[in-house]
DNA sequence: AGAACCACCTGGCAGC
DNA sequence: TGCTGCCAGGTGGTTC
């Protein structure tokens, strides 16, 4: 499912929910996700209070306070929903479903609940998050002032890679997965063919601007909801509605009406304009 | 160092 | 109806 827009949705709906709320108990059901939900999880939460929510990448941060201080900082939940992930606030009473992994019971009386079916995402703990292996190895935020034309630029340097992967790779670039890479490379008018390293530098300026764009729309729009996407209330999102390529494979080209291609790049779907995108 | 694969899972859908 | 094969929003690990 959720590639930045939708984590930061997710971020923007559940953070007013949680702050100051403390944990009171954590049922885990199910501890085989990508990696092991850790044993101790319940002790080391109960007790804690939510400082507020972050976002890295595609990656959901729960700062935790100490069990005596609710502003001091003991260690926060990393939270990944990998390709089927979700997470919601529900009525402590609500009825289960299949795949609901893990129930974390705050004061309030609800429950923030993980619903994952192919276990691709992680639920892990630590107290210095953005130093843990994970996110320390990741790249340039898109949305920051650290990112523009001149970062993609030198990212892309010396790459014989394809445009597409470059931007794809969290080591380089987070946030941006195959639904957000193939639209922004069709507003920036980019072929996902192009070797990286042989983007001149004004092209690059409008790709890191298509990526902004992109990605700041898809926010407003409260996200995509192809299957399964929903934020911390259940809500669906809509930009899927403003698609100009992904899924629109043998469709018209809103701006050419050029049928869009589709092929295969490192095993994910490419979507793009053969005429109003090139190399 | 970089690039090409594989692996991990379940569910939905097309085709027979 | 039921089976098979393929596809799906991610990304770490292995191999060359």
């Amino acid at each position: 499912m959720p590639e930045l827009p939708e984590v930061e949705t997710l971020r923007r709906g559940l953070s007013p929910q949680l702050s100051g709320r403390r944990f009171i108990a954590a049922v885990v059901r199910e501890p085989r996700l990508r990696w092991p939900v850790p044993a101790d999880l319940e002790a080391r939460i109960v007790g804690r209070a939510i400082i507020d929510l972050q976002r890295r990448g595609k990656y959901l941060l729960l700062p935790l306070s100490t069990p005596d201080r609710a502003a001091a900082f003991s260690g926060a939940l990393i939270l990944h929903l990998g390709m089927s992930g979700s997470l919601r606030l529900l009525p402590r009473d609500a009825a289960l479903r299949r795949h609901d992994h893990v129930d974390l019971m705050l004061d309030d009386g609800r429950v923030l609940r993980y619903h994952d079916p192919r276990r691709f995402g992680a639920l892990l703990w630590s107290e210095n998050p953005l130093g843990h292996p994970l996110l320390a190895a990741l790249g340039v935020e898109p949305l920051s002032d650290d990112f523009d034309g001149p970062r993609l630029h030198a990212l892309c340097r010396g790459r014989s890679s394809a445009i597409k992967q470059v931007i794809m790779d969290a080591h380089l670039l987070v946030g941006v997965g195959n639904i957000y890479a193939n639209e922004a490379l069709f507003h920036a008018g980019i072929d996902p063919r192009a070797p990286a390293g042989a983007l001149s530098r004004p092209r690059c300026a409008r790709l890191a601007a298509a990526i902004k764009t992109t990605l700041t729309a898809a926010i407003a729009a409260g996200g995509s909801t192809l299957r399964d996407f929903v934020d911390g209330h259940g809500n669906p999102g809509w930009f899927q509605q403003n698609y100009r390529v992904y899924g629109r494979a043998g469709l018209p080209c809103t701006v050419c009406g050029s049928v869009i291609r589709t092929l295969r790049q490192g095993a994910r779907a490419t979507c793009f304009c053969p005429r109003c995108q090139h190399r």
